[in-house]
DNA sequence: ACAAAAATGTCAGCCACTGACACGTTGTGC
DNA sequence: GCACAACGTGTCAGTGGCTGACATTTTTGT
């Protein structure tokens, strides 16, 4: 009895949501992302296939919703960095939440490029997350540039978070063996190199 | 009659296949990309869904190809380009072929844009695209780069990529208003500014 | 002219996804 | 306590993208 707080009904929602992520991701691991159905996910979890779509627009979402998230933590990170830092190190400093995540935790980083790498589909839905965390990203790059032109922050993030893609990439190839920190410095320096003069 | 040349079976798939884009173009431009099926696209151009599908792998393929070629006419410029240019430099100078197509017609590359904007599937098909592009000029980049180590070149390449995609995006958003030009110059000026230290 | 190869249509079927409806459970106001 | 509304769920039917298999009809090489 009693709603106590805002969301009784909300929290049993969420429970099953990450039940169904946590059965899928099993399967997932265990066959595959094209080799699972979504009939197969909603059995796993004790429901219908209808009621799965109730809680997940679609199949790939299963797994894209971990990288939701990210995106709100990423700008958080960013906006409480020093304001004396410009914005690529800045940039790179808030990618720390990522490496640290990673380091915590190889295996489940490397699981999750794996999967997400398996199926076309899913690589192009972590793209388009990027792109959303792009659009949180760049009114906070803008602040930190000194001439905020249209294109610019955009620019500076996208670049920003591609450099962090390719050294993904090259981590999941490497099957975590290199160091991810290294690969996202290497990355982000190859495109900005350091900058002494502006510095001074 | 007579097979003159190594491939009369080969010409007449090709005008296939591009009666086939056209059709679809057609359909997609008047009622939508997804607004379409593929049935209708095949029923206009007088054959079976069926034989669709052999000439396409997917529906998105229809509108995706056109993008196929962009990147091998991409890594002919760059490779074009003086050795002297450093690797954003000639970059930014390979996608004026973009530039100056899109200036010489700029309401189909519009049309072009806003197709694939109306999609998830076909934006997110733009961006695995992208990744194709990347592969292609990557190794061409790392000829540039004083110090080519890993990640580097794959990332200065996914940076420069990433700022034509911001500026074409601008661009849309623009409606064709702004210059493309000036949004690409602008885009990877905000990422790499003029190196004076380094030219000379 | 004839046999191999290739293109096409039809059919059946899988899978992701959706709308509609009916039923049971669970809170809410009285 | 009870009726009522809201919500969650299952079932069913249907759409659309996509594929394998098979039979039929062109092409094409000799």
């Amino acid at each position: 009895m009693t709603t106590r707080k805002p969301g009784l009904r909300e929290r049993t929602r969420q429970a099953v949501r990450s039940q169904l992520m946590e059965v899928a991701w099993d399967l997932f691991v265990q066959q595959g992302y094209d080799a699972t159905t979504v009939d197969e996910i909603a059995a796993a979890a004790g429901m219908s296939q209808r009621s799965f779509f109730r809680y997940f627009a679609t199949k790939e979402d299963v797994v894209l919703v971990k990288f939701e998230a990210v995106g709100e933590l990423l700008a958080s990170v960013l906006a409480d960095r020093p304001a004396s830092e410009d914005a690529w190190t800045a940039l790179r400093h808030s990618f720390d939440v990522i490496v640290e995540a990673t380091e915590r935790d190889p295996r489940y980083g490397l699981a999750l490029l794996r999967i997400t790498d398996q199926s076309a589909a899913l690589r192009a839905g972590r793209l388009e997350q990027q792109l959303h965390w792009q659009e949180l990203l760049t009114p906070l790059v803008a602040e930190r540039m000194n001439q905020p032109a249209d294109p610019g922050p955009a620019a500076l993030t996208a670049a920003a978070l591609a450099c962090l893609n390719v050294a993904n990439i090259a981590w999941l190839v490497s099957d975590g063996t290199d160091s991810l920190r290294r690969l996202v410095d290497d990355a982000m320096a190859a495109v900005q190199p350091v900058r002494h003069d502006v510095a001074r």
